[in-house]
DNA sequence: GTGGTCTAGACCACA
DNA sequence: GTGGTCTAGACCACG
């Protein structure tokens, strides 16, 4: 798990992290319990201020993907689904419609960006059928 | 084709406008040769400052989407592919990536996403299965 | 509107800001569109660095209960309901219990406590029966 | 009586043990006299550290909840008003007032803060009609 | 040691 | 002018 930062990313630093760490969630390479890095070490580790890392840590756990507990650290959280559904739908929906709008523009052809996406959507660790219940 | 802004979105309003053209033309709404309204008439349809559409029309033509002709206004270009296919790929996948984890974030079942990318895919006009390359 | 922080109280500066900006909308001081002081000019009104209104203005807009607009400003949010209902009720209980909790050792009555809730609940502005449609 | 702590709940262990012990007495799982167990054996039991625990305690005992005897254990204390009726009004009403609040913005329609409310405050043993007042 | 809050002050992006 | 990001460094609360 080597979290990296891109400092000519327009992406400010700190969301960087964020999708850094929740991608890694995404694919299984962290799963719920583990520790991440302290802020401090996080920060002298990626050369950038603690408040940074702080940030990110906290907008993680704002989103319900870590808990951060003082004294003892950073942890990834157990899933839970707190939208509803019309609303994730929504969400989901209005960056597909971004991404295939920019696909076009890339002059990628359906066939491409189906491949793209059957070989993608593999890596990720999706829940089941509908989550409708609560872990 | 009405451009619409929603100024509560926290997405840069020149920003949005230059999504919803290339939304526009990526569906097939405008094509190529289309005229784009006037800077201060679109500015004065969309109640916001002509600077805002001017930013969104020289996005455009930095991206290729547009052609601006001196004295007769601003038209949808022909489509050109100008990156190398592993670039486009690349920055595809890029997208595509940060789509998929926050699909899984969302706690989106992977038949759900599947259903909701194949409903989506056919309302965009892609190119023919290969692009053909270039230099 | 009158926004009032007490550097008494342990609460975080930037907390005690937030509950103040749901009070007032809770309560119909503020509706939707308002314009909230800008972080600055509050920031100096209040006494307080401009990083933490920033900060609690940007909690509030985490929270959909503001939108901030770079370059114009931070106003109240159209209301949306996002979570699901079972959530909405779970997090309403939690502060429920903990507050009659607290009642019980202040050595309140039950009909104390009946009677300041129907005092108090008046001069809140709820939905209606119940919000399962979205605006 | 089982308490149980949630170390991933944001909220500090030793808080989370205060609240549970108070929950407990107010809602009578818990009575006058009873007696807590060691701080060394809940410690053990709860899988904290002992400070965590002695904490607590402490913070109980301050509160009036519980009295210590030395040699013989922490005991749950006889109800005792200590606050003129205004300030625990005060007090109460602050905690309502938050609530309430929180309650508009989860989108809870009245009716639904009513019925919960009706419902949770069966559970609480409050004092009888007046709380005999003292100086 | 851990994370959380706050200040001070710089610089950037948007309208 | 607006909000957003980042750095630097202090101090506090928790375990």
């Amino acid at each position: 798990m080597a979290l990296r930062l891109d400092p000519t990313n327009p992406e400010p630093l700190f969301q960087q992290l964020v999708s850094a760490v929740k991608h890694a969630v995404a694919v299984g390479a962290m799963a719920p319990g583990d520790r991440l890095p302290s802020v401090r070490e996080l920060a002298r580790e990626l050369v950038v201020n603690p408040n940074t890392v702080a940030r990110a840590y906290q907008a993680l756990e704002t989103e319900g993907v870590t808990r951060s507990r003082r004294g003892s650290g950073t942890f990834i959280a157990d899933r839970r689904v707190t939208l509803r559904d019309d609303e994730r739908r929504r969400r989901f929906r209005e960056g597909l419609d971004a991404l295939l709008s920019d696909a076009v523009h890339l002059g990628l052809s359906e066939p491409d960006v189906r491949g793209e996406i059957d070989e993608a959507i593999g890596r990720f660790r999706f829940d089941g059928p509908t989550a409708e219940d609560e872990g």
